[in-house]
Parts: C-alpha cells; sequence; structure tokens
DNA sequence: AAGTAAATATGTGAGGGCGT
DNA sequence: ACGCCCTCACATATTTACTT
C-alpha cells in the first residue's frame, strides 16, 4: 500500500483544486468528483489531519492545488468537474508520464515531494537502450561491463566470506548463493574490501557511461536521451510537490517540441566518478534561444544492488542534481501565471 | 568539540510481468 | 496458471561537511 505521506500529498493536493475556502472545509465537504476515492481512504486522510504528524505536508500540498486551481497555464479559476485518483495501483502498461492525479481527463498532475529521482530503471535499459524502451536483456550489469575486475573482486569476496558452497565463478552466482552473500555483507563492505570495491566501481561506472555515449554518438541521440532522462514527453503535465528541504516546487514540463523551440543544446556528457559505489555523472549544456543565456542541467546515476550486495540485479537510479524550478524544460508556475 | 545539516549509502514493500 | 524476479517509489541509516 502506499505510505500514508504519498496518499496525503496527493489527494490533498486534489483537494486544493475545488476552492474550498481552507483545508478543514475541502476535508469535511469530502467532494464527490473526485474519482476513486471512497471513504476508507477519507478516513485515513482525517485520522492523518488530526494527529498533526504531516502538518507540512497537507499545507504545502492544498496550497499547490490552490496555486494550480489559479494559475493562468493551470485552471485559471475554473472549478474542475472531475479530479481522477490514479491511486495506490500501478498502470497497466509502460507509462511515459508519472501522473498522480487527473483533472477533467486532461491536466495531468504528478506529486512529487521530497524525492530527486527521475528514475529507477535497470541498468540495461539506461546504459544499453538510453531509456528509449524497456530493457529487452537482463542479468547482472556488473558482469556485462567490468567481466575481468568485477570477477577478481568477487574472488576476493568468496575468500571474505569462505563458503565453500560458493561457485568460482561470479556469474554462476543462482540464487540460494545471492541470498547467502547478501546476509553474508549486510551493511558497509568490510574494510578489507573497500578499496578493492571502489576501483571495481570507478570502471563499472567508467564503462557505462561510455557504452551509453557510444550508443548515443550523435547530437540527436543525445538530445532525446535529455528529454528521456528529464521525462518530457508528448503531451504536457505538471508536477507538484516539495523539494528536499520542504520548499514548494510547482512547474510545467515542456513537451520535446515545446524544449526544441524554447531551447538549443550545445552539449550532453556523461563520465563514471570515483565516489565509492559506482556513479555516472550527466550534464547538459543549452541555451536559451530567447535571450542567448546558457543553461546546465545536472544530475547522477547511481548503479547498485537494490535489495543487498549480490543479491538480485542491480538497479540504475537517476538523480537530478539542478534544482527542478532551474532545469530548462521544467518551467515554474508562479501564482501570477 | 559538539551539534546539525547535507550528502551518500543501504533497505524495503508492492505488484505487474514474464518465464516455466 | 503461477510463482519468482524485476522495477518502482520512496524510506531510513550512516558519513561527511559545515557551523557555532
Amino acid at each position: 500500500m502506499a505510505t500514508v505521506r504519498t496518499e496525503i500529498s496527493e489527494i490533498v493536493t486534489g483537494l486544493g483544486l475545488f476552492g474550498y475556502r481552507d483545508l478543514d472545509r475541502a476535508l469535511a465537504a469530502r467532494p464527490r468528483s473526485i474519482g476513486n476515492l471512497d471513504d476508507r481512504v477519507f478516513d485515513r486522510l482525517d485520522n492523518a489531519y488530526a494527529a498533526k504528524k504531516h502538518d507540512e505536508i497537507f499545507s504545502t500540498a492544498y496550497a499547490n492545488g490552490e496555486i494550480f486551481a489559479r494559475a493562468n497555464v493551470g485552471l485559471r479559476g475554473r472549478v474542475p468537474w472531475l479530479v481522477e485518483w490514479k491511486g495506490p495501483h500501478r498502470p497497466p502498461a509502460y507509462e511515459q508520464i508519472p501522473a498522480d492525479l487527473r483533472v477533467d481527463h486532461v491536466y495531468l498532475i504528478s506529486c512529487k515531494y521530497g524525492s530527486d529521482i527521475l528514475h529507477n530503471a535497470s541498468p540495461w535499459h539506461v546504459f544499453d537502450r538510453a531509456l528509449a524502451e524497456r530493457a529487452r536483456r537482463g542479468g547482472d550489469w556488473f558482469a556485462e561491463v567490468a567481466p575481468e575486475s568485477f570477477q577478481e573482486f568477487y574472488t576476493e569476496v568468496r575468500k571474505h566470506v569462505t563458503d565453500p558452497s560458493l561457485p568460482a565463478l561470479v556469474t554462476a552466482l543462482d540464487a540460494d548463493h545471492r541470498a547467502a552473500l547478501r546476509s553474508a555483507l549486510k551493511g558497509r563492505w568490510p574494510r578489507s574490501l573497500r578499496y578493492d570495491w571502489e576501483i571495481v566501481g570507478f570502471e563499472i561506472a567508467r564503462n557505462s557511461a561510455s557504452h551509453l555515449m557510444e550508443r548515443t554518438s550523435t547530437r540527436r541521440d543525445r538530445e532525446e536521451l535529455l528529454w528521456r532522462l528529464l521525462r518530457l514527453a508528448a503531451s504536457p503535465y505538471f508536477v507538484l510537490g516539495a523539494d528536499r528541504q520542504g520548499l514548494p516546487i510547482r512547474y510545467r514540463v515542456l513537451t520535446p517540441w515545446d524544449f526544441r523551440n524554447r531551447y538549443r543544446m550545445r552539449r550532453f556528457d556523461m563520465w563514471g566518478d570515483h565516489a565509492g559505489q559506482p556513479t555516472v555523472r550527466w550534464r547538459a549544456e543549452v541555451v536559451d534561444r530567447e535571450d542567448s543565456t546558457p543553461r546546465t542541467v545536472e544530475g547522477h546515476v547511481e548503479i547498485r544492488w537494490s535489495h543487498g550486495k549480490f543479491a538480485g540485479v542491480p538497479e540504475a537510479k537517476i538523480y537530478l542534481d539542478t534544482p527542478h524550478h532551474d532545469v530548462a524544460g521544467y518551467e515554474p508556475i508562479n501564482s501570477g501565471n
């Protein structure tokens, strides 16, 4: 089930769209024109509100909804006819737009609170397919991009763990082996393996970055990659939420067409970083066509095991390091516009 | 030096999809 | 037809950096 935090942020943003005088009245009214919301969810909201544990999210989310309802690029003061909440269920197929709310069948709103994560994908999807479509190949990315050094590192790990049932080849690990390694290596890397892991991690990062840069050799390819990284979609949508400090963020996500009309991409780079776990940095330099000012968008990708060391295949977490409101392609929404 | 904020690293539950 | 695996969306723990 979605955490109560997520539920509050999404629904209360939706409540803010209706133009009630304040949050108390909106909660009391339980507007019928919010789709997919039953009384149990409203009860949970009321309880959470009474418990006063999530005050900041309640007020930020409500204010975000109110501002979008008034904004010129938003509802311009019209009362919504229908607000649909996507709810805790995942969309049936691959979805390009991470929308949590839909207003009048048209306006798509994504609610994002305290997260700088753009994607959480498989390394194949990111570095091999350039986010273009779901990866068709899976498997251990670490063994794929750094076969020799990852094997050497595994040999060291095997000495350290001293489990005779572990195979000599890292590619021969099965699910039980991986579970055993996971519990044997819980927490930080043991001191004796830390340095070796850093070396392998750096190589994994460098090779992943160069693999993707080879796959996307033309400027067109790289511009498309940037669009995908930033989750620009064929249709515009809106992000309402708060940054890590709790300050509100509100912006409209341009389509690639809008983006190209407004910005020219000068260059896109990606390189491996020497940073503990495998980390790949990326940076795009664009020029605003209106006033020729340069703008930079940057972020990084962590390639890591998501469920413990050696357990399962690695995943690639893509972070945005540029503040949301400074990103070319994310147009801030203020009370005035 | 202690306290706090930011950055980094690791962990978790859910559920759809896909291989068997 | 079903169970495991992978992806998704954060949550939480630990380190490091910065103040006072």
